[in-house]
DNA sequence: AATATTCATCACTATATCGTGATATAATAG
DNA sequence: CTATTATATCACGATATAGTGATGAATATT
C-alpha cells in the first residue's frame, strides 16, 4: 500500500506530472526543468525529491549538475505499471506539448542560469 | 489534463483507494462502506463525492439508500486505464484484505444503522 | 402526523501540501 | 583564496485536504 500511495500522491500534482512527461524524452538537469516549468529553483528541486522518494525518478550528479531520469523499475513495485500508463496519456495535452516545445528551445540555448 | 488530475488526485488518498477496491466486488451502499471503513458518515460521503466527481464511481438511489458502483468508462477518458491498474494492484495488501473480510461480515448482518 | 433512517452538505479544526525566499553545500572558475 | 554556479534544504505563509459533528432533505415506519 505504501508504495502504491507514494506513486499516486506523486502523480496527484500537475507540476510533477509535467516533469515526468518531460523526462520521458530523456535525462534532464534541474536548471533545464526550471526554465521549462518557469518556477522557483527550490520548488522544482522539492518536486524532484518527491518523485525520487516515490521511486519514479533517479538522480545522477556530474559536477554541480544533477541529472534526473525516469527510474529503473525495481525501486517501487508499481513504477512500471504507472510509467506505462503515463506514457500513453497526455501526449496531446496542451500544457505537455507546450512544455516539450519549450524544452527544445532550452536544449539549444543550453544551461545558462 | 483536467480529467487525468481528477483521477490521480482521487487515488492519492488511501481511504478512497480502499473504497475503490471494495467496490470491485460490486455495488455497495454508503452505510456498508461506513461500517467497513469505520469512519464518520460525512467522511465517507465526501470521499464518494470526490470519486464521483472524478468519474470513477456512479451512484444509484433506491429509497433512502444510495448505492455506489464502479463507473462506466465514458465519464472520464482515463477511467478504464486506471481501473485496470487498480484491479491488478493491492490484492495481497493487508488493509485491503481485512476490508474485504469485514465486508463479508457486514453483508451478512445487512445494513443496520 | 410523528418518528426514525439514510445520506448530502455545511461549518469547523487539524494537518498536509505548494510555492517562495533565504541559507547551506559542493564543485568550478578566476 | 574568493567568487560564481547548481542544487538541496530550511522556514514561512497561503492554500488545500481530511475528518468530524450538526443540519436538512427525502424516504420509510409506526
Amino acid at each position: 500500500m505504501r508504495d502504491f500511495m507514494l506513486i499516486t500522491k506523486a502523480l496527484s500534482d500537475e507540476t510533477r506530472v509535467r516533469i515526468m512527461k518531460l523526462l520521458e524524452g530523456g535525462e534532464l538537469c534541474v536548471c533545464q526543468l526550471i526554465e521549462v516549468l518557469d518556477m522557483g529553483q527550490s520548488t522544482v528541486s522539492k518536486h524532484l525529491g518527491i518523485l525520487k522518494m516515490a521511486g519514479m525518478v533517479e538522480a545522477r550528479k556530474e559536477g554541480t549538475w544533477s541529472y534526473y531520469r525516469l527510474a529503473d523499475e525495481f525501486i517501487n513495485t508499481y513504477n512500471p505499471v504507472f510509467r506505462k500508463i503515463l506514457s500513453g496519456c497526455l501526449n496531446d495535452d496542451k500544457t505537455i506539448q507546450k512544455d516539450k516545445k519549450k524544452l527544445q528551445k532550452v536544449m539549444v540555448t543550453s544551461c545558462s542560469r
